[in-house]
RNA sequence: GUGGGUGUAGCGUAGUUGGUUAACGCGUCGGAUUGUGGUCCCGAAGAUCGUGGGUUCGAGUCCCAUCUCCCACCCCA
């Protein structure tokens, strides 16, 4: 195929006869957001490569080698967002968002790039629906922020996701866990395979998430981080789960869990399913209480998560959830000729100012083939305009369920009559 | 980046040991003697057989390369 007619690798067209399921998610996962006080924010498709290499982390995989980087025509670095939470940062501190009334509860719908092989659930662009609250240390906030994940998934009918949480504590205690780590797994250093060595020196946690068999096979005596919170990071974990508790909120901890990007601090938790293949991470995040610091604000606390809108979607596929029907046409009109086209095109605009869905032909095609035109997308109604009705002003509204006709006059009325004949059928 | 699989009209497929104008179903458009859709019937449009090389008198069929998509590793949402 033609260059010019192909996709680039790991893009998606989402299609007119899919759209109804974005609409569904859009409308779940906005309004939950609303009725915990987040308000929407949308920032730039691409910012500064620098946000991301502070912000997310220079030494992370994400950083390293997957982003869409370039330069601008000045020569500035560019980066397509490969994530959500850093530019929501940047935005807060650079509108003095962060000066308003605390905390600041965001939310945003976003596209996403990762220069990645593509996979079942892992495309180069995805969309994710993302919550960023600032301004809190209160594990209150951790349980709420959860609260917002937890219930989108329930809203939206889900089924067989599990949540799964973790400390990953202050820097401090993280650095004795560190040491911890390395002391433990430093004894078999000869038996690690190389990136566990790198990861030795460079971020002992993820030893922690290696797959081959003899690194995984230390994981089950090696230290866990829960064991080494300090005081406060200690007590903030277990006020997390007792207000989980309180919400109803179903969870198991998991000391294993630790994410791929830097600025996680504290809790971080991951909805995960098994229903999609090996990417089962619908929805993740935590706290990042360094990072407004990090890219330039005041110390502010912060906390959030992601939510993979494509992973999403394809666990309600598979599950068969019902997603919010589309909408249908109302009403066609049918005509014969171009006398009655235009009367019925006028019909159709009034119609339409009122907000219904109405069509007529627009084509230029035969009669009988636009009545098969209203039978093919589902129309609800149809009418036939021709010299007896423009005569008489009068027509018939036939019901393309069961073929039932009900005559209207074509005046004032007409409106009022069509819209109660609609309402009877919903 | 590394493996395994895949690739024929919009979609789903057939294509016999390589042999003339690549077949079928669905879909699309039209028609079925110009005022009523869905079924049935008829017809039409639509494919440089992923792409580029090579072997051969001849390649959708064989060989090589490349790309895509799928699955997995890795990583992550």
């Amino acid at each position: 195929m033609e260059l010019i007619t192909k996709r680039p690798r790991g893009t998606e067209d989402k299609l007119p006869k899919d759209i109804y399921k974005w609409h569904t998610i859009e409308k779940i996962a906005g309004d939950v957001a609303q009725c915990y006080g987040c308000k929407e924010i949308r920032t730039p498709t691409f910012e500064h490569t620098e946000l991301f290499q502070r912000g997310v982390g220079d030494t992370t995989d994400v950083v390293q080698k997957e982003m869409y980087t370039f330069n601008d025509k000045k020569g500035r670095s560019i980066t397509l967002k490969p994530e959500g939470t850093a530019g929501a940062v940047r935005a807060a501190i650079e509108n003095g968002l962060l000066n308003d009334a605390l905390p600041l509860k965001t939310y945003y719908f976003t596209r996403c790039f990762r220069y990645e092989a593509p996979q079942s659930g892992r495309l180069r662009e995805f969309n994710q629906f993302g919550v960023e609250v600032f301004g809190t240390y209160s594990p209150a906030s951790d349980a709420e922020v959860i609260s917002i994940a937890y219930d989108v998934i329930e809203r939206l009918g889900v089924e067989n996701i599990s949540l799964e949480i973790n400390s990953i504590g202050c820097p401090k205690c993280r650095a004795e866990y560190h040491k911890a780590l390395k002391e433990y797994y430093s004894q078999f250093k000869d038996q690690l395979c190389g990136t566990c060595l790198e990861r030795l020196e460079r971020n002992p946690m993820r030893l922690l998430d290696c797959k081959s068999e003899i690194c995984k096979s230390f994981k089950k005596d090696a230290p866990l981080i829960t064991d080494y919170l300090c005081e406060d990071c200690d007590k903030h974990f277990t006020e997390v789960k007792e207000r989980l508790d309180l919400l109803g909120i179903k969870y198991t901890v998991n000391p294993l869990i630790v994410r791929g990007l830097d600025y996680y601090t504290n809790t971080v938790f991951e909805f995960i399913s098994n229903d999609i293949g090996s990417q089962g991470a619908v929805c993740a995040g935590g706290r990042y209480n360094g990072l407004v610091e990090e890219v330039g604000g005041n110390a502010t606390a912060g906390l959030g998560f992601a939510m993979g809108l494509e992973r999403m979607i394809m666990v309600m596929e598979n599950q068969n959830k019902d997603f919010m029907p589309d909408k249908k046409c109302d009403l066609y009109i049918a005509s014969f000729d171009d006398e009655s086209n235009k009367y019925a095109m006028k019909l159709v605009k009034q119609l339409r100012d009122y907000g219904f869905w109405a069509e007529c032909d627009v084509t230029g095609r035969s009669f009988k083939a636009q009545m098969k035109y209203a039978n093919k997308i589902n129309a609800t109604y149809c009418m036939v305009i021709g010299g007896e009705e423009m005569a008489s002003s009068q027509a018939k509204l036939k019901r393309m369920s069961d073929g039932e006709e009900t005559p209207v006059k074509l005046d004032d009325s007409f409106v009022q009559r069509l819209n109660t004949l609609i309402m009877e059928i919903v």
